[in-house]
Parts: C-alpha cells; sequence; structure tokens
DNA sequence: GTGTTTAACGAAAACGGTTTCGTGTTGATA
DNA sequence: TATCAACACGAAACCGTTTTCGTTAAACAC
C-alpha cells in the first residue's frame, strides 16, 4: 500500500525547500527551468496530487456545494440533481447530497453539519415540515455566516437568497384552461394542502383558469392530501363520490393512479375523462395511456440554481442583491388528453 | 454577516491559550471547572462548531464517502443512495454523489477529483463504458492508496475489495421459471449486451430455467440492446418479427414499453401475453396493467453498502479480507402475469 | 528549608498545502 | 572596486484543530 506522497516527501527526496516544490509544480517564474523540471518530472513519476483538504483550510474554498432535498426516489429531484451535478462538475466542484425525507429536524441537522466548512454553499428544496411550520432560522443562520444559499422549487419568501421556481400558478393554469377547452364541465383536483408552496400555486391556477372561464369553483371536485404521499384508499373513495370529466393532479403518481380508478370505472381516457399531472417523469411517458403533463424542466432549474450558487460563491464583491429565477412549465401533451 | 468563531478568538477573548479552549470544550480533566465553564458558556453564545476540515486535516479522516453511479435518474440507484445515506448519516457521514452518467472517462475524474483527501472511501457500481472496456485500473489505483471501496450491483471480480450485488441469475431464473410454470412457451427476453455483467446473469438464469425445464433456447426470442438505454425503434421492430406468448426484460421500462407494444398488438396481458421486469420501481406499480417484477432491494443494498464501507473505514487493522455479498431477489406479482 | 507531587495551563508540533518576505549569489554597471 | 539588480531559492507564517510535552506555582512531605 502505497499512500499519497505529499510535498514534503517531494522536498525531502530532492533536497530543496517545500515551498521550491509548491512554486516549481505551479510553474512560478521564480524558479529555474531545471528544478522546475527536476520537480515536476519527479512529480509526475510518484503521481502527486494536492490533497484537497489541505487545499480547503488554506483558501477556505472547499469546491463542494450542499444539496438538502426531501426526497431522492422522486423524478422531479433526480433530474435536479443531474442538473446541479453537470453544471458543477465542470465547474470543478462536487456534489454533497443530504436528505431531509420530508423532516424539519433532519433538514437542520444535515444543514448544521455542512456549513461548518465542509461546503462552499446550499442548494436546496424545502422538506414539507419546515413549510408546514414555517420556521426558516436554520436557514437564517446560515446566510448570515455568509454561506450564499439558492432554494429551489420548494421555497419560501422569508428568507433572503437566490431562488429558482417554476411558475406553478400558470402551469396549473395552463393544464386547467386546456381541460376547460376541450369541452371539460367537472374538472376534479387532486393536491395537497396549502402549506406546500408548490400546491398552493397550481390550486391557484386551476381557479384562476375555471373563474376566467367563466365557470364557478366547486369545492366538491377538490380533493386536498395531507402530502405527497399516495394515499391509495383517499383517491378510490374521493372518486367514488364525485362526478367528473377531467382530473388535474399535482404529481404524476396521483395522476396515473386516477387513471388507474378511472379505467377500473368503466370510463375511456381520454374520451369520458382527461387526466393531467405535473411532473414529466418516466410514469407520463411509459403509463397505458401516456399522460398529458405539465414539465417542470427540473435539469434546467438544477443547471440554473448550480449557476447562481456558483456565481455567488466565486463573486469577491458581497453584493447582497438576490434574484429569483421564473422557469415557464410547459405542456407535454400525450394520449391522457384529446389532442 | 458574523463570520464563523474559531479556538483563537475564544482564546482572545478569554485570555488563554488555544490548547486550553481546546481541552475545556472537551471536558479534559486536565482544566479546571472555573475555566472549562467559562470557556464552555463562551462558547455556547458565540455559537461555536469547530471547523470540519481543519479536523479532517488532522485526523486524516473525512467522514465524507463517495458515491459513484452511472445515473440518478433511475429508479434502482435512487433506492440505493437512499440507503446508504440512512446508514451513512446515522454514523455521522456525509455523502458526495458524482455521476458517470455511464462514461469511463467521468468515473475517472470524478474518482481521481474524490480520492485526494475529500472522502473516506467510494461506494460505486460501475459504468457500462467500464464494464465495456474492461479497464479499473483507477479503481486498483485507489484500493492501493488504502482507500475502501465497495463495489454494488455493477461489479468486476478483478477488483479486490469488498461487494454487494443481488443473485441476478436467480431472478432471472425465477421470473423464467414463473412464465414456464404458467405454459408458456415462446419467452422473449429482452437484455443488453453481455459486457454489463447484470445482464449477463439474467440471461443466464433465463436460459438455465428454459434448459431446466425442458425446452431449447430459440435465440431469435432474444433481443440484445447495446445499453440500458430505451430503444422504441428495436423493440417495435424485434415484436413485430416474432411470436411470443411472455416477455422476460432487464428493467422497468422494457417491460413497460413492451406492454404497450403487446396492447397495441390486441394482445390481452396477462392472457396472451405475461410480462416481467426487473426493478420494482414506481413504474412497475403504476403502469397499466401494474407490472410483475424482480425486485433488487436497491435501499437494502445500500444500506449494506454503506456499512460494509464505514466498518472497513473505521476498523484500525489493515486486514485485507473481502467480503462478496449476496442478496436474494424476490418476485413481486403483479397484472402483468396470471398468478 | 529542601525536595516532590500535583493541578492547571501554555508552547509548539503536526496535518499539507500557499504565499509573503527575506537572503545569498551572480553578473552587470558606474 | 563598490553598487545594484536580477535570479533562485528558503524560512516562516498561516488556515483551525488536536495533542504531546513541558512549565509554573501551590501544596505537601520530611
Amino acid at each position: 500500500m502505497k499512500s499519497k506522497i505529499t510535498l514534503k516527501d517531494i522536498a525531502r527526496e530532492l533536497e530543496v525547500s517545500i515551498s521550491t516544490v509548491s512554486k516549481a509544480l505551479k510553474n512560478s517564474e521564480e524558479i529555474s527551468r531545471d528544478t522546475k523540471e527536476k520537480v515536476q518530472a519527479f512529480a509526475r513519476l510518484y503521481n502527486y496530487k494536492p490533497n484537497n483538504i489541505a487545499i480547503s483550510l488554506k483558501n477556505k474554498r472547499t469546491k463542494n456545494i450542499g444539496v438538502v432535498i426531501p426526497d431522492i426516489v422522486h423524478h422531479f429531484f433526480t433530474t435536479v440533481i443531474r442538473g446541479i451535478e453537470k453544471y458543477a462538475n465542470a465547474k470543478g466542484y462536487n456534489v454533497i447530497v443530504c436528505l431531509s425525507e420530508e423532516s424539519f429536524d433532519k433538514e437542520v441537522i444535515n444543514m448544521e453539519m455542512l456549513a461548518n466548512g465542509s461546503i462552499d454553499g446550499f442548494i436546496m428544496s424545502l422538506s414539507s415540515e419546515t413549510q408546514a411550520k414555517k420556521d426558516y432560522n436554520h436557514l437564517k443562520e446560515v446566510t448570515e455566516q455568509g454561506i450564499p444559499v439558492v432554494l429551489f422549487d420548494r421555497i419560501t419568501n422569508e428568507v433572503d437568497c437566490d431562488k429558482v421556481i417554476i411558475d406553478d400558478k400558470l402551469g396549473g393554469y395552463l393544464a386547467t384552461k386546456k381541460l376547460v377547452e376541450q369541452g371539460r364541465k367537472k374538472i376534479a383536483l387532486i393536491t395537497t394542502d396549502d402549506y406546500l408552496s408548490v400546491s398552493k400555486a397550481r390550486g391557484d391556477g386551476y381557479r384562476k383558469a375555471i373563474v376566467d372561464s367563466g365557470f364557478e369553483i366547486d369545492e366538491s371536485l377538490i380533493l386536498k392530501l395531507p402530502t405527497m404521499e399516495m394515499d391509495e384508499e383517499r383517491l378510490r373513495e374521493f372518486f367514488g363520490s364525485i362526478e367528473f370529466d377531467a382530473v388535474l393532479c399535482v404529481n404524476e403518481i396521483f395522476a396515473v393512479f386516477s387513471m388507474r380508478l378511472a379505467l377500473e370505472k368503466g370510463l375511456k381516457i381520454p374520451e369520458d375523462v382527461a387526466v393531467i399531472g405535473f411532473t414529466n417523469g418516466l410514469l407520463s411517458k411509459y403509463a397505458n395511456p401516456s399522460l398529458t403533463v405539465v414539465a417542470q424542466h427540473g435539469e434546467k432549474m438544477g443547471e440554473i440554481s448550480a449557476q447562481m450558487l456558483i456565481d455567488k460563491v466565486e463573486s469577491e464583491k458581497e453584493e447582497e442583491t438576490f434574484q429569483t429565477k421564473i422557469l415557464e412549465p410547459t405542456l407535454v401533451l400525450r394520449d391522457s388528453t384529446i389532442n
């Protein structure tokens, strides 16, 4: 087992000082050709690589970015991570992923672990518990320490930082409009309680589209589940108790399951019932029938988040100006609607 | 912006030495009650937290583990990550995720980045390019440096390290047996070229089951795609050219898409055609009809990998004994087969 | 009064780099 | 020959901890 070689090792071996070795490896003008070549050759031979930790300690930059998300077994978040990775890696950054599992405590613990020097900045999406509790002190502490934060998707306006979201209200609006245009009169909405910022916005879009179209909101057509977790019983019950000719769901899973329930009832999709979901994942693409969805462009969101964060991290000046990027959702038409 | 407080700051403020502060915070016997209380109170007041980087440099332990996987937008890998996170976090470790995107070069680059002090060990699954190239020098270098490695799922026997796999051959066998027992005679297999270790094993299981049942392998019923990427054209072509009454696929997506093609041909599932896939993901659960699959227990795999790695990392002794854990796959019966 | 223990603390090295600021040697210049 | 740059390199501080090994002063024994 040959363990890593250090500057000190090279210096001892070549009988020069550590500083000379350091400079030689950086091709400094200060060092003579001869010495540089000698040192570089030696370093190459023994495959010298500087120790990241030492460098981090010295220049107080880790080249790590911390990503804290509620869930990883969810297509949207996973595409965001991919986008973050893509941009971050290209810039020489590593990505430390922590899962809050929708828990406030885990979110806090994870952030505290990372905030003590492990990362240069955070990219995060709030856990549902955090949004329900409306307690953002852990975020405020971190920003007060000067650690840049980018919030995406599930955000709050109570923290001053950069933000990236999609226009969820517009998404809900576009989808609902589409259904209305097809002549649907009884459009059910499967969503979650309002504390989840995205559900709230999507619901607002739904309401606006219906009112704009000259109809009235029928609250009995709206089902609010406590979380994004699937609850087959509740859905089955709900669809057993209402009449509907279209369904809008705030995620893919609710939508695909709604389709199944409709099919079980002997309804035809899209003729009798049209269904639209949120999140353009594998499920939508490969469901039978395939599902029309509001695409959130998670990968793009990840890239933009990473870009905003790294810009802040690498900018010398301490500007306290924060921006919120709003991405436009797009409707991906498939076989669960008449197109 | 109040930036982080250090031992030095506390020492200056309280007019004691840095070492005294350090010891006081660790409740050392060496320090008097008075001083300890004073220091601890001060530290609490100013919310002192030791700098992880400095500690890492000092004891050459980062409490980070590097995870290098081919793809994150894939249910199996994401469940593995969740399992790793779960165990690692409980042990106080952070998880740095790097994506090779099935590329050999990216795999090498990512490992090199992390191997220079950023992590205490690796958990990884090989990229398809790496398995095709059979070049494992980057892995060997890392293990030679004494950095522990755990390979999972997509492994190689050419590297000495701990490994965690599921018995893919058994998985293929169980699935195929199930189909044979239902009286299926023409069982198609959708897989990838043999260089992917898991596909090879699953295919072997398929063949064994068929031969064991007294039938002969019909090579024309086997489609080998170059990668795990979906190729709708090839599949469509293939199913247009053969007669079949069952399909076994090495992943969920192939399976779900096969179902769609069968349905399009007017075949009934599971009456006319039974379908089984690998990976118990959302797709299988919510497909119409729902898909019978070989479950790989990714989360368990992640937990075990993390456990094996952390055991190695934390064990003082330099034992060079490596083990391979083999998990048993299980058949999850759903509506795409007759049960 | 001298020697020895003990409590309480500090100095300094170490981890592995980067960087500033000398310093000794050389050759050119006045 | 004295002066001075330029060159090539090294010493040392620094990043924030931990830890070993003193050191000091008081307390105690004789």
